[in-house]
DNA sequence: CGTCTATTTGAGCCCCGTCAAAGGCGGTGG
DNA sequence: CCACCGCCTTTGACGGGGCTCAAATAGACG
């Protein structure tokens, strides 16, 4: 079991091991993915475009980016979240062109792989290519949840059942610190992923916060109860498929 | 180019086709896995539900089926359709437990297909396993649109989004008839893919049929002026990959 | 022709959106 | 180190799109 993270790729093994047990040539094999050069992103710049030809599978080293749609209007929906060791579009070069857009949100550390390489490893290595498929059906687990979450749940619950679901991905890579982590999206972002205004996003984090379920300041986030901030989401870590009993959620780190 | 339908398999291929264009040997082995006897769901019965094990791929050949997620309280979100040609949980079973249930909303005609027998004919025949990835990014794309539709779109731009986009799904696999097709989903069952009330879907369907945009009685609907209806609802179809000019939107059947 | 489900209608209201403006905070440059 | 600036957060007042509750009507099916 990997403990410590020095490798670029550590997050995402950190993760994949969530649903596999690797061998010491898998994890070489991942790690050799990870020698591309580190590219960066500025914040609120975008790394692909609707309308673009998809050529490159990208992984997120640092930073937080998010997947996105617009209408013609002008109106945005964040139809998912990027922390690091999560893969964008890990097949999406199978497309003719983008459907969406992806944005960095913070400044963003990224590797691009190319498709041939990835091609290469998973045929190489089956137990990578299947916990790559096992990472891909979980990213659109999280996508019909989401769905769940903007067609059926109050703002408050939204909002709560966001909050949880990013600590609990960011807690599986290492990036959580007790009941706290760095949480650098804006009450915007909050409000387009969860087709909710600003202005509505910010009166229920404060009436969150009133009822102690959250701190929430200066990019940062404490849960100080995540039972009770479950409850009040009605969050059901199940479409994680974390592993087969959860226990994954509960241990503390 | 296949133009009667006279396999089981012969939706799903014309659907496929969008993508790639198959050898005689590939259509074979296609209507091979169709050979499966088929199974019968009743309406409103379940064919697999949240909690379960999936253990095999299913491919609708008849009527209309949905998948949905619920929560605690029994609120209810439908997060996709299935009609004829549409498989259900290609990959699924790497999973332990189904995040989310499928259910027939008509009488539904399926067969189910082992994980081994699709892994066979996909390491066989390199093409079909290309058009079968295509059409799971394809779903995952039509995931994103329906965020999109649920978190920004006002309840006449989505009911019309959902009726373009059945209405286009179901002509690539040849079951509209001129400006017309069977649409047998209740306005409760619209509800419950649009994140509205039963009674706001009726007001907004009535709205539609008063501006002369849809026509929509006796589980039968038909859309006069087809570019009108996507223009009300901002349908840009790009998502649905269907080719890389999008001709065969344009193109009559 | 009765029963069940689906559609339709009405009245009232609430959650959340809109519009507008004031603070707060971090970053930058002088 | 301070002053300025831009972005983000917060607050207030008001309005409306869609929800709730309730009941009537219309089809579908035996």
């Amino acid at each position: 079991m990997l403990t410590r993270v020095d490798q670029r790729t550590d997050r995402l093994i950190l993760k994949l091991q969530a649903y596999t047990r690797f061998s010491e040539e898998d994890r070489a094999a991942l790690a050799a993915l990870g020698r591309a050069p580190v590219q960066e992103a500025s914040p609120r710049h975008d790394l692909i475009r609707e309308g673009d030809e998809p050529r490159t599978v990208r992984l997120i080293l640092s930073g937080w980016a998010c997947r996105y749609k617009t209408l013609p209007d002008g109106r945005r929906q964040i139809v998912g979240f990027f922390v690091p060791g999560d893969f964008c579009d890990l097949n999406v070069y199978i497309l003719k062109e983008m459907d969406h857009s992806v944005g960095a949100i913070t400044r963003v550390g990224y590797i691009q792989i190319a498709p041939d390489e990835m091609e290469r490893v998973m045929e190489a290595r089956p137990r990578i290519a299947r916990a790559l498929l096992w990472h891909e059906l979980v990213t659109s687990a999280v996508q019909r949840e989401w769905l769940l979450n903007v067609g059926q749940r109050t703002a408050r619950e939204r909002i709560a059942h966001l909050l949880v679901e990013m600590f609990v991905r960011l807690r599986v890579v290492g990036l959580t610190q007790g009941d706290a982590c760095d949480f650098p999206i804006t009450q915007n972002d909050i409000g387009e992923a969860t087709g909710l205004t600003p202005v509505h996003v910010n009166r229920t984090l404060q009436e969150l916060r009133g009822d102690g379920l959250i701190e929430l300041a200066q990019r940062r986030l404490t849960i100080p109860d995540l039972k009770a901030l479950m409850r009040a989401s009605m969050f059901n870590p199940n479409y994680l498929h974390l592993d087969h009993e959860g226990r994954h959620l509960d241990a503390n780190d």
